[in-house]
DNA sequence: GATTCGATATCGAAT
DNA sequence: ATTCGATGTCGAATC
């Protein structure tokens, strides 16, 4: 990883456009293609190239790096107007995250212990792909009704009852009333209450579970 | 800005919970209290905490950065076990970033030029907030009938169909058959443009414009 | 503070 | 390569 503090410009044209005048920033390349460009401020870079791009210093009137990716076609280039350092880091990681509390574990919880949504749910597909989107999962109720649940590990917005509603429409083409669409999430924006019920939509309360053990994230192999 | 080339663990617990195990990483911690760790690969950081986190360094076995954001309370743990290098770079920078070929311009070029939806187009509202959601662009064509605009600026995928079908129907609760949607965007996925058919809804094909002179974000003032 | 939605979103999975 | 949806999304604008 190679680390830079400098004065620079910072000109990018693809997807979109911008512009950044002369002010101090960190830059980082990454082996790997991606570029960063840190102001002082926020989380977010300012600016950046994903992985995959290719990085080469031209030396004009000033020292520029220049970033470019291919589909999309796009270009950064940062002008270096005054270096304060330059530094290289052979970083050695053979590690990967593992995380606990994600969607993922909400439906492993539900196909595990269905009754968290209700006695005698039966979860049948998980990221069943329909007509049009992909449902999280769909299953019968104990009055044989198709059930589709969509689940959020955080508080639901609108957004996700749109996707549900969307999802029960076209169950409802080919299988007509019988099919009711609940929303899993540990809560509900009003705004997404007020959508849920005036679509005759249902609401289950569910955290998603954060486990003791690490979870996702590919575990390390022994050998 | 302090930056540190360690190996390291880290540890993670808010609205999830992450372990992430020895190894060299890159760790930023900006002023507003942004805290960043970077691997050597992929745009985004493995861990982080957003703007206004506290961090601190606490002596345990090995020194460990701790930094606390509170609402929602998360907690976000650097076990350092080596250092290579730290830095601190006191950045000046006043600028900000101008960017052009948003959203937000295509709105822009639509109520100066409503033509490029269709001749007698009549745009009147603009982020205009309906029963459930905020629409685009809120109109009127030449034979009276009330048009909505959902605009995206990229290829539009089914979840712009999805908004654009909330939103045409939620009207016409009010306003009867009388209403068009029109998806607004470069392109279409195969996937949005079957849904929209069947929906009724049209699409007009259109680029967010690249500007020439600089566009979005607060032009600096001179004084 | 809550809600809604855009983003050069990024990322991964499935087709 | 395209499509689709999650994300500890982040961030801004509005209410």
């Amino acid at each position: 990883m190679l680390t830079i503090f400098a004065r620079c410009k910072v000109h990018y044209d693809g997807r979109a456009k911008s512009e950044l005048g002369s002010g101090d920033r960190v830059i980082i390349v990454k082996p790997d293609g991606s570029f960063l460009i840190h102001q002082s401020k926020k989380r977010e870079p300012v600016n950046w190239q994903p992985p995959g791009s290719r990085v080469r210093l031209e030396l004009r009137e000033n020292p520029v790096l220049v970033s470019i990716r291919r589909k999309p076609k796009e270009t950064l280039e940062v002008e270096l107007e005054e270096v304060y350092m330059v530094s290289v880091f052979r970083a050695e990681d053979y590690e990967e995250l593992t995380l606990t509390g994600s969607e993922a574990e909400m439906a492993e919880l539900i196909f595990e212990n269905p009754e968290v949504i209700e006695p005698g749910f039966k979860p049948l597909f998980r990221e069943k792909t329909i007509k049009s989107g992909i449902v999280d999962i769909l299953g019968r109720d104990s009055n044989g009704n198709i059930v589709v649940l969509e689940l959020k590990r955080r508080r639901a917005e609108l957004h996700a009852v749109r996707q549900l509603k969307s999802y029960v429409e076209i169950l409802k083409e080919e299988y007509g009333d019988k099919v009711r669409g609940i929303l899993v999430a540990p809560s509900l924006t009003s705004g997404a209450k007020r959508l849920l019920e005036k679509e005759g939509l249902e609401f289950r309360k569910l955290e998603p579970p954060k486990k003791k053990g690490k979870t996702k994230g590919k575990q390390k192999t022994l050998f």
